[in-house]
DNA sequence: ATTCCGGATATTGTCGACAGATCCCGCGGT
DNA sequence: ACCGCGGGATCTGTCGACAATATCCGGAAT
């Protein structure tokens, strides 16, 4: 994967140059596979001593993923792992939404044509996947296709906002919902209109089918919730 | 302002707990006035000798700015005031359009009418004060009028995102063009026809005029930046 | 003269320790 | 029994120093 000088940093594949890297990619991989649970207390020593180094790079990397919005710290209160509540959800959607949907515009344009034959024949497999299993969400897949028009677009700053940041916390959310049956099927169909939306070079079909796209995986998440209660309040604790 | 347990951290006027957060405001004023200007080497130790700290809170001064992209850091060499480069500022562009967009849309939804109003009102002092020295964007009138809409889109991760993040870099970008006469008259028409769509409560249309407004304003801008050549490899050095 | 190499210098990354602030828990008052 | 208060323990924020890496400058070979 070509990577040059081109825009700061990556996300968790990023080569540890330093413990702070190796600690940050190791948090993360923490964070989103749930042995941190949302709401844990990160506590600086106590971390420090589970990696093996003093305070200082693992404060760097709890800083950054506090930038990265995966962890919240309060001044004199130290970090926990963030707690996505209904209302959080919703905005991060709204926000994803108008981003891959800029990111699906650029794509019709910018996409090759080799490029586009390499995804339909990616939807293809995932067809068979779906048919066999029907737990496309459950996977990777549905990233896999998000990734590569998100690649695609041709705007590093916006590729590194969508895949450094909302998608580790969709990645997140992800731990926390169960899809209905059926919803595979849907997803993989709207998936190929998009797709059909970059191959005819439509930029603004493209797109709108995108936001449709998310605004639909939404409403379909909304109903997975397990509460959708207004906030759960904060509360006391949550162990490691 | 109300703003309680919203969200983690807010921009500048961030009430400095600890010395990180007194030297992260100091440092971005630096930035922002241009005393720091692009390219310019970040030292650590002349920085922590300049503000009369050690390395430590310097360091994560230098890790949030980055963070907020106004710095690039990169390890073992250090960190750099960003370098907006025509590319950069057109992928800054695209990404605010479009989050722009999803605040007016929902600043259509949501704000109140007597907030609508008031920003009625602002827009009349505006003419005012354009008519009398056609100096618009010079100001921070226009900065005004879209940081209403963006507080009033109820979403605290997009108000979070804009203001923290795209209008620092747009405040830097400010200070390297100049705009021709009359820029400040259409400008404000634009604004006009924001908000009348808000206040007509019609999110689509106001989605639209915000994306409309904020592609010709670059436009605008394109034509008066200082070159427009490809980019400038990463010159030798740059004084403080 | 130009290019490549190597050592001295300076800077960044990391460490251990101290100071201030917060949290927890038990005590006394009502 | 409940609430407010105070002292101890713990944690975060900050500091100064050491180690590892990168940069810079001078010299040798082509």
């Amino acid at each position: 994967m070509p990577d040059g000088d081109t825009f700061p940093s990556g996300p968790l594949a990023v080569v540890d140059r330093t413990t702070a890297d190796r600690i940050f990619a190791d948090l993360s991989h923490l964070i989103l596979s749930g042995d941190l649970p949302p709401g844990a207390k990160l506590s600086e020593p106590d971390l420090a001593a589970r990696f093996g180094t003093s305070r200082a790079p693992l404060r760097e990397a709890l800083r950054r993923l506090a930038e990265r919005k995966l962890v919240t710290h309060i001044a004199h209160q130290g970090a926990r792992v963030i707690r996505l509540t209904p209302a959080r959800i919703t905005e991060i959607y709204q926000i994803r939404e108008a981003l891959e949907g800029v990111a699906a515009r650029e794509a019709a344009l910018r996409m090759s044509d080799a490029a586009i034959a390499e995804l339909r024949a990616l939807l293809d497999l995932h067809a068979g996947r779906v048919s066999a299993s029907d737990r496309y969400f459950q996977g990777t897949e549905d990233d896999d296709f998000h990734f590569r028009i998100i690649h695609a677009c041709g705007n590093e700053m916006l590729t590194a906002l969508l895949l450094d940041e909302y998608y580790l916390l969709i990645r997140l959310l992800r731990r926390q919902i169960h899809h209905p049956a059926g919803v595979a099927q849907r997803a993989l169909i709207e998936h190929r209109r998009i797709l059909d939306a970059i191959a005819d070079r439509a930029p603004d079909l493209a797109e709108t089918m995108m936001r449709r796209h998310i605004a639909a995986a939404f409403t379909r998440l909304r109903a997975g919730l397990p509460d959708t209660s207004p906030t759960p309040r904060p509360r006391k604790e949550a162990s490691a």
